[in-house]
DNA sequence: TTGCTATCTGATTGAATTTATAGGCTGTCC
DNA sequence: GGACAGCCTATAAATTCAATCAGATAGCAA
């Protein structure tokens, strides 16, 4: 069980958009340098984060994506849901009817019980929160490309 | 990012021989039956528990598997470490210096609390809780076979 | 001592998922 | 019109997961 390629480029990929927000537009290109992975496969990333409703994008030249809403109103969890999906997926947790044992079973209970702790973390934290803490990393250890 | 059927059935194996320690080893071919998996599968996820040290084998007839450590001493964590590796494991996270970006990315510290959330949770939960809240439910609410 | 039970070991397979690559198209600015 | 940048879809490569298969080894009981 690990977090996914996918979840760990795209929540870059979002905190990069909304550092740059004042700026307009990030170019898919300039992202993919950054984190050092092909523009193709960025592309595929960032479409999901669009689909989703967290980004839009600039055609054109010049162009590249924005935040869709406000820095306040996306969270963590609605970033790795729209990349992944969800967060810890146990088929009896999402579903208790497919297994007739869900109601008696211990494990159950205890997934869920994790599940439920990692959703509190991710919709707790907010973009907002996560550029307040890069910014405050930037400022004390200078941010050096690579 | 999903819970792979390694933990779930280890983790069910593991609450079987603890729930039935008194009545000594249990073999492997009854914990798959009641599972719905096969011996051969069962056997492979079994072995994984016992070379953690989490449980000891009694070979030849009327053998089995018992365990290995007091059921206070043993906590989800281990069970989960044994099966799977590490549950939610970032490279970043686990090793810092293969990514030179770990000191000032938010995303690393991000992961990492998660992690040592997880971590925390896994680590408070010991099997004897599990037997206990597991033998309150079958009290309740009988625990049929299948 | 023979037969049964049950663990032990490891190879292999099939499917699914993840992680990309690649090609070509569409829209926009200068 | 040409460079820039997003959009869309197909496919390949690699890895992991889930499971099966084949057989060896060890202990108990009759």
């Amino acid at each position: 069980m690990r977090l996914s390629t996918k979840s760990r480029y795209g929540t870059r990929a979002m905190l990069d958009i909304a550092i740059n927000y004042e700026k307009g537009p990030v170019s898919v290109k300039s992202m993919a340098d950054r984190q050092g992975i092909s523009v193709k496969y960025m592309e595929q990333l960032i479409s999901l984060l669009k689909v989703a409703g967290l980004i839009r994008s600039v055609r054109g030249a010049k162009g590249g994506y924005t935040l869709n809403k406000d820095v306040y109103q996306i969270n963590l969890r609605d970033i790795i849901d729209a990349l992944e999906g969800s967060m810890f997926p146990v088929d009896c947790v999402d579903n208790p009817e497919i297994c007739d044992r869900a109601k008696k079973c211990v494990t159950y209970e205890i997934w869920k019980n994790i599940q439920d702790t990692i959703n509190n973390m991710l919709d707790s934290l907010t973009l907002a929160d996560m550029v307040e803490r890069q910014l405050k990393i930037n400022s004390t250890k200078p941010f050096s490309e690579k």
